[in-house]
DNA sequence: CTGATTGTTTATATCGTTTTGACAAAGCCT
DNA sequence: AGGCTTTGTCAAAACGATATAAACAATCAG
């Protein structure tokens, strides 16, 4: 009876209905203008047929897609995967899709979907950065296309954009002064090196706790690595097993807290008496760890919700020139059972 | 000198380097029909306007959009965190971009991606049901459009598409009968029950093995709760806090097994000499918590990527009518340290 | 020098919508 | 009745690419 065979396009309901396809868009559209009747008419043509307006070509004429692009480093990551969940959350409340780019922490990836996304794919990009310089690049030719963007998670600096971000170094100061003033000086650090970039401003409020703090800050217990747990345990491994060890431990980020976790239980030692730990996202697993780590908070749902509203608003309100929009979220210092005082 | 204040179109392209649009868009197409020495200026030209052929357009004429889409039901969850990173990978590897819909359980959103997805903007779907009726009804109109899906993750009795699933039922039997040769009798179900389709073929699974091993089988100890951390903890509570409390905690995903093993920890008991846990998924935490975790594997990566293979290869082989793809993967019983012979 | 052949380029139709301005029909007012 | 709104519908022109068939030039054979 219906020809469920394939596809149906709006000439197939303005045939079905008796009405031509102007009329049918202005009446699924629900223009005051068409007639109470006929709009019944065309609705009633339209379910049957099960019709669905071409995405492709309503965007081709609305120059719109009600789609927003998001570009992370790694979905495995809880941080990222509750920004994804968080930014997917809101842009459906406000009737966006979003498309997801996983750069693996590649910067040749990252370069390819911010090029890519230049081509009426999406209306907005929301960016995770990797690689400042890759970035900051294609940032350049995003402006220039007139592509809003926002850049979440990280400022880089010295870039004119909108951005929501975290104040990374402030973060690294208290987690350091928090241990300092518990006692600690001999304090190893799990620093996540893949990229220069990245754990930069953690390191370097750390770093400046110590200075102020009057305390030397010992270089050869920075240790190197990947952002996984496995990373985590490996270091961690390395920092306790020297006899000169140090007292308590800082990771960049809490899965690589959580595998510095198992290396000290699996050295016979204890978590906080023997080692204190301190970690840096606060991801759900943080306060289920033995013992529940202290770290400091990211506030990844704040983020994501703030990203998807300044870039919406920048996407909608083509007006909106001016300066660009600015957030720098303040992480807080969230106190668990991982660190002792030293005695 | 450029005009760099907006986008560029095959137009702009074609009058800077002076040839038309149909020459143009064959020579960034590669035709050998067009000379290398004209190639070469529209390659420049392109270059200089930094030209990205629109996306929505080409999508219109070509009937493609290059894009799959992905709906699951909540990327906190590290296993389809797990599944959308390497969904995303294998996607990328073959030239598709994903659009990610997260359903976050609710029955409305689901149906509404499901509805809303046969409007040309993915060239097929990926979808992890959570309600089945939902999913059942909008795939007969997915069917209807002529648009190539695969249901990820579980199978759907009695409905006939292509499908990767994990045979759910044989890994609740493999946990179950685990636990029941250490010595098990009273084994607590920590099941996750927001949805009645999800749990049902593990929790089928374990049934089977009860009744195979001649043991009773009882329902007082199977307690229903969400699928968080959060919702594991609580019910460990109330299992154990009884007086003929079990021996043994089985628990439908590892997030609730990690609950419950900081239950078990409140509560001043040990795993596993007081109790065994037997989590479901397999997630990478699951080898880094305290101890480590006794669970059956998923094989999120492996499903992923014959996920996307299977369905990139419908969307490409329009002629692929036949049979559907079916793949049945064997979940495997990992082994750790959380369980312990009773005795 | 004509006609066929080959190699390049272009005009035109198409994809499926939305959006104008035009137009016919009907209603109201002198 | 004739003019003027008002109301409801539709024809036609975008949007920006690709694909096809036709046009044009240059080369070659007879």
């Amino acid at each position: 009876m219906n020809d469920l065979k394939s596809k149906s396009t709006i000439y197939d309901v303005a045939k079905l209905a008796g009405f031509s396809p102007a009329t049918v868009s202005l009446a699924l559209g629900g223009s005051p203008k068409i007639k109470e009747s006929t709009k019944e008419k065309i609705r009633d043509a339209a379910g049957k047929l099960k019709y669905q307006p071409n995405f492709l070509a309503r965007g081709l004429v609305k120059q719109e897609t009600k789609t927003i692009c998001l570009i992370i480093p790694d979905n495995l990551n809880p941080v990222f995967a509750e920004i994804t969940q968080g930014v997917e959350h809101f842009a459906y409340g406000r009737g966006y899709s979003i498309i997801l780019c996983i750069t693996n922490e590649d910067a040749q990836r990252e370069k390819f979907y911010l090029e890519i996304m230049r081509n009426n794919r999406a209306d907005g990009l929301l960016v995770f950065p990797t690689f400042f310089q890759v970035v900051q690049e294609e940032a350049l030719k995003l402006k220039a296309s007139g592509i809003p963007f926002v850049i979440v998670g990280r400022r880089i600096e010295g870039m004119d954009s909108d951005y929501v971000a975290i104040d990374l170094e402030s973060g690294g100061y208290k987690a350091a002064d928090f241990l300092i003033k518990l006692g600690h000086k001999k304090i190893g650090i799990i620093y996540g090196v893949a990229n220069p970039d990245l754990g930069k401003s953690r390191l370097e409020g750390f770093k400046r706790a110590f200075l102020e703090n009057g305390i030397h800050f010992r270089t050869d217990f920075v240790k190197g690595c990947g952002y996984r747990i496995h990373d985590g345990y490996k270091v961690a491994k390395e920092l306790l097993s020297d006899k000169d060890r140090p007292t308590a431990l800082f990771a960049i980020n809490d899965l690589l807290a959580i595998g510095a976790l198992k290396a000290v239980r699996e050295l016979g030692l204890k978590v906080p008496a023997d080692i204190s730990i301190v970690g840096f996202d606060d991801i759900e697993f943080a306060s289920y760890s033995d013992p529940p780590l202290t770290t400091v908070s990211l506030k990844e749902k704040e983020m994501g919700k703030a990203a998807v509203e300044m870039l919406i608003d920048r996407i909608e309100n083509t007006s909106a020139g001016g300066r660009h929009g600015a957030i720098l979220i303040e992480p807080e210092l969230i106190v668990r059972d991982s660190c002792a005082k030293i005695i």
